[in-house]
DNA sequence: CCTTTTTCTGTAAACCTTTTCATTAAGCGC
DNA sequence: GCGCTTAATGAAAAGGTTTACAGAAAAAGG
């Protein structure tokens, strides 16, 4: 049996609000008795029971965050994000992994319903937009580094069209106009950004969009591999190829080594992330850089704003991203 | 305000000790009831507030997992082990990151002391042996893939003095005699461990130990490279490198192709964790495999057993490793 | 038809806090 | 020394659940 407010009070001869008074620093307690009940904590070892404070004031002080596969060396910015702005306001930031099973992250949003967290983040949401929008109503949910389309709810995020359209006009401005694109098959809002992207700086540049020119594979480096075998071997293959994301660049750059091209010169490469790889991985990687930290301290902010609001703010708010140049695209 | 229990219990006609028998599928409640209030429940949108049963059973179900640092890449499989057996036990597991902050790392314990979770496994614990010896005795508390000497917990990690000793075996098989070691300023006590094999491995192979040959830097990867450049710099350099971790050996092999060696020929590398990466990286990495994933199981499996038994294990498990033979050591 | 089980349900206490309200004692002004 | 404010404390309710215990109704047994 763990020692409780109650052993204290008797303990110190004083009643249990007055512990309480001393475990709040309220200031109406007298110096006499705040010396004499923290001794008596210290002494009996007395740790308070979060659950029945939680439950009293309907609070946790803690905020969960959802996050889709293990892949997390990918997030740990943006959680470093995030638990900064939490613990600057007194939460704690939770996380917990879905590892993509649409029914496990429902599992964890029940955390919030059954009150075990006061709000949650989405970091790559895998439920339908009308899921969460309902959910939004009721519950402080946000959502971050990936959008969902029609999804009425918090969003943080970075403008993906436009950085994969920045990547491919960077590709173009360097003359090439057979430009490659490895993405994913699984239909994730910033993959199918990202690609929209990529045809948008096609179209204003006069470029005909290309259907062979596209390879769509996994998140995998490996299948980076696959797509880069499968664009050098066309007939007429590409000087440049973009991939959506670090890992399946430097997958697709490690067939073009294998194969003894010249990266930077004879073909061109674009990532996407800026992981910590992508710089240690030689040739460097010329890469998308969005603000992971920013993100996640922002979503933070506003999701605690929302919690302290009765109107919430629905916004979608889209940070800026940067571009790395490196030696893959000759830089 | 959100509905509880008891306005379920109004709506349908009945107690509240009848609705939460419902809720917990108890037997005694008649069939005709049982749909009456799960109607009611569904009706209502009801959803129980875990804090109110958490306070009165004591119990939360939650194991909270500390990791040190943000270079969670490494911890993910760990993780995805825990998490699977708790859950498989009715347990989730949450994470949490100190940052390195052994301070904060104690604030996160206080969750345990609070009653916010049922147990804690440290991934790499920043106390003194004796604070989590102190604690284990109250609290169900467990250390995993570092363990700390000297101290009175539940540990599972793997062998890291014999894994050491085992990869400089290999290389000395392989006939080299001057063999590098790059291991981190930091005192972990798996750098500790690891570094004590590749001493017991010349000793036991009566090669002499030289002080030379030892590089201590950080554990990213460009500590790797300034500490091959010192290596490789020596006027009697070595022929093989051990470095206790992958991100270094890849660092290290960076500057050793930057500068024309012949990586597996003229210089061997081994490194230590098969992180994903040493096999992307070309030339492919030889490195110690541990077992992520069971070491994870098991810890949660002994941790959930300790909490369910009055006389706490506080053995430490040591799972087997391997060694996994690639192109950096010629195989 | 009466007794004895069995089945189902309700009452109320318990879990540990926080906080409102009331109370007592002390301090102050005159 | 009297009334009044202020300071410090305590008693008790509240928060949402679970569960031991008791009770009523129904079933079973004779």
């Amino acid at each position: 049996m763990s020692v409780t407010i109650k052993d204290v009070a008797k303990a110190a001869g004083v009643s249990v609000a007055t512990v309480s008074r001393v475990l709040n620093n309220h200031s109406s307690v007298s110096e006499d008795t705040y010396e004499r009940v923290s001794k008596v904590m210290e002494q009996l070892g007395y740790s308070p029971n979060h659950l029945g404070r939680d439950l009293r004031k309907s609070e946790t002080k803690r905020i969960l965050a959802i996050t889709a596969s293990a892949e997390q060396s990918f997030y740990s910015e943006v959680l470093k994000g995030m638990e900064e702005a939490a613990f600057a306001q007194g939460y704690d930031v939770l996380i917990a992994a879905t590892h993509d099973d649409p029914k496990h992250e429902m599992h964890l949003l029940n955390m919030l319903f059954s009150h075990s967290v006061d709000g949650a983040v989405l970091l790559g949401a895998k439920q339908e937009a009308s899921v969460i929008s309902k959910l939004a109503e009721n519950h402080n949910i946000a959502l971050c580094l990936e959008r969902i389309e029609g999804c009425n709810a918090l969003t943080v995020t970075i403008d993906n069209v436009k950085a994969g359209k920045d990547a491919v006009n960077y590709l173009i401005g360097k003359g090439h106009r057979r430009i490659g694109l490895i993405s994913t098959e699984t239909r994730s809002q910033s993959s199918v950004d990202r690609e929209k992207g990529y045809r948008k700086a096609l179209e204003e540049n006069g470029i005909p969009y290309d259907e062979g020119l596209i390879y769509l594979g996994t998140y995998e480096s490996e299948s980076g591999t696959t797509g880069c075998r499968y664009l050098l071997g066309l007939e007429d293959p590409p000087t440049a190829i973009f991939s959506i994301s670090d890992m399946i660049a430097i997958g697709a750059m490690n067939y073009a080594i294998s194969k003894g091209v010249n990266i930077g010169k004879d073909v061109l490469f674009f990532g996407f992330d800026n992981i910590a790889y992508s710089h240690i991985f030689v040739p460097h990687l010329s890469t998308v850089e969005q603000p992971l930290y920013a993100q996640g301290k922002l979503v933070i902010e506003k999701l605690i704003e929302n919690m302290k609001s009765d109107i919430p703010d629905k916004s979608i708010y889209m940070l800026p991203h940067s571009l790395v140049l490196r030696e893959s695209t000759g830089d």
